[in-house]
DNA sequence: CAATTTCATATCCATATCGATATATGATTG
DNA sequence: CAATCATATATCGATATGGATATGAAATTG
């Protein structure tokens, strides 16, 4: 068996650094195709393919005005991979907090020892 | 040009759900790999793969135990993902703040309509 | 040291890309 | 309706899987 397609869900989506490059750029507006092709660098056909894979995992939804295509981010879609992420988020504090004490020890030696 | 390795960053590891599991299974403490390959009912060069490419992008550390392998979680790896997913975060719950308030809006209607 | 346990690596196969290019579709304009 | 603009889709080539199986390698045991 293969790799899950890139459409299986949002975390595959998301994989791909294009892809998050667009979803940054429509997180501050919506915006026609043509757009993010200037924004990205890449081939319009490239653009197309990748809004499509967000569109399937529901990241993104279309709509038409004139001849051109205006996306709009949905961040819902999103949420998983934040609900997931954060449930790991208390251990790397933890490890912080642990370091902070240790600094904050040291100083307190330094000061009264 | 194909799809970028699992090992070019935590994103592309973490688009497995398998490493997921694994992942999520280490959180809750540092297990060796015959440990992991029962708790996820894979064969275990299969898990040993998944291993290595969350070694490759730092999420899990090794510790030799006798003949074992003990495979610790590093939640400092998943940091990325959760600082890009986040700075969505304030968009989905704008959207359930503004959801509410037509709620509160319709409750109010008909408390005092 | 031979046998066993535990794990990693090597191959093979089928598949899903990602980028490039060519082409088709749909709306707008003259 | 023909020409043009804005997108979407089709196809090709190279590559990176993920699972299956076979084999290596390291540590422990008798």
């Amino acid at each position: 068996m293969a790799r899950a397609a890139t459409t299986a869900d949002a975390f595959n989506a998301v994989a791909e650094p294009r892809r998050r490059e667009i979803l940054d750029a429509l997180s501050q507006a919506e915006r026609p195709v043509n757009e993010l092709v200037e924004l990205l660098g890449l081939a319009q056909p490239h653009v197309s393919r990748h809004l499509r894979v967000l569109r399937e995992v529901g990241a993104v939804v279309v709509r038409d005005k004139g001849r051109q295509r205006v996306y709009r981010l949905n961040p819902q879609a999103l949420k998983p991979i934040h609900d997931w992420v954060s449930s790991y988020q208390h251990l790397w504090e933890e490890r912080l907090e642990l370091l902070e004490d240790v600094l904050a020890d040291l100083k307190d030696e330094e000061t009264h020892g």
